[in-house]
DNA sequence: CACCCCCTTACACATATCTGTAAGGGGGTG
DNA sequence: CACCCCCTTACAGATATGTGTAAGGGGGTG
């Protein structure tokens, strides 16, 4: 089994809730725990100069804004710090996101090696995914349905920056404009209403203002 | 103290956190927990008729919809429900919400005894809670600042009518034309024009797109 | 090269949005 | 009753939105 182990989870009740489940079910030798991604990335920086790296991280995705400064203000950002320093670690996210193609990228692009889903079974499925990820499986909650007919529309860069804008109160015209201001392209107030379009239709959408209510629920932008 | 409790929380990992950590903290003879809000409230209910009742409840406001059929369907509703058949137990809060207006109602209108937001000391937050509520005292997180510049700006059910269908994808004229059928009054496009423009002063909102986006967002419609 | 597809862009037009001004009605007050 | 305030409503006009059509350009293919 893992013999060092750490959790970042800025909820104080889940937090403990994970280190007492863990220190029950699993030998671990060394359970660590922080509630800031800063002070997370510290431990696996010292740890891994003093010759002792943890082999697992455990992280959530969200992590409240406090009055204290914040290099790493998310999951991700921690998971590309962590593995910028320790590329061989094993991380698994434990996160309230259900989102399909947001869970998907980060197997895809952070290379992470389990999701839990938070829920009513979450530290049953965490324990399994720690097994699993230390037999160098995956693991993937099963509410988590890759196939299924959730919006798995993917959103570019382009789709996300009009969208943020559109939210953000300004009109296509003026989106146009700072596009063009900030060489980003294409840029033409037409193409833009052309995207938004498309959108409408991928999203079943009859105006922006029902297109931006359906995202922000949704937590793509 | 209390001698016999109740935990409603469906996330496995809070709800374990909290258990143990008042098991350690706080001598409570009696500590029981459940997953569902139905669950919970029949606990109360069978408790009440053997004679020994639960002395305080401590509950989360939002529970995860799943396959099984629900009747109470989050935290107001179980509260509403066991306030019902038990008026005299004290409720304390545990959640996520950190709207000001949406806490205070639930003092206001629900008569809860205390409000945990969940966070970075939530559990500490949480004891000293269950010791002010024993001494019949109200708790509040310090982090809920009631008389802070944030958005203390209530919308009435009017308004929440509106906002309701533009982020549905309604023009203002269908709404004006949908009001008048289901005999909503006042429905003149030209008043919820004139209501919808004193939202956008309220929120800060350039139009309707951002208005609909920062209510979303902030989980008010 | 010709051909095709896709993306970008311009333009046009009907509709919707947002912001004024102004008229009228109900309720409270002196 | 006159007066005032607030809300509702109508209307007008400048902008913005949403949806067509069509022209042109780049990249791939035969």
């Amino acid at each position: 089994m893992f013999k060092k182990v750490l959790i970042a989870e800025d909820f104080q009740d889940t937090n403990a809730g994970i280190v007492s489940a863990l220190s029950n079910k699993l030998n671990i030798h060394e359970l660590q725990e922080e509630l800031y991604c800063d002070k997370a990335f510290n431990r696996v920086k010292v740890a891994q100069a003093n010759g002792a790296p943890f082999e697992l991280l455990i992280t959530d995705l969200l992590f409240k804004e406090n009055h204290i400064d914040r290099k790493l203000t998310s999951g991700v950002d921690l998971i590309k710090a962590v593995k910028a320093i320790q590329p061989s670690i094993k991380i698994i996210v434990n996160s309230m996101e259900e989102n399909p193609s947001k869970v998907k990228s980060l197997f895809k692009e952070q290379h992470i090696d389990g999701y839990v889903c938070k829920g009513r079974h979450s530290l049953n499925e965490l324990t399994t995914a720690i097994l699993e990820v230390y037999q160098n499986n995956i693991y993937l909650s099963p509410q988590i349905n890759m196939a299924s007919n959730q919006h798995i529309i993917e959103l570019d860069e382009f789709d996300i920056s009009i969208l943020t804008e559109l939210a953000n109160g300004l009109s296509k015209k003026e989106i146009a404009e700072k596009f063009k201001q900030n060489n980003i392209t294409p840029n033409s107030e037409s193409t833009i209403d052309k995207r938004v379009s498309k959108l409408f239709d991928d999203f079943g959408a009859k105006n922006s203002t029902q297109l931006i209510a359906i995202l922000t629920r949704d937590g793509l932008i």
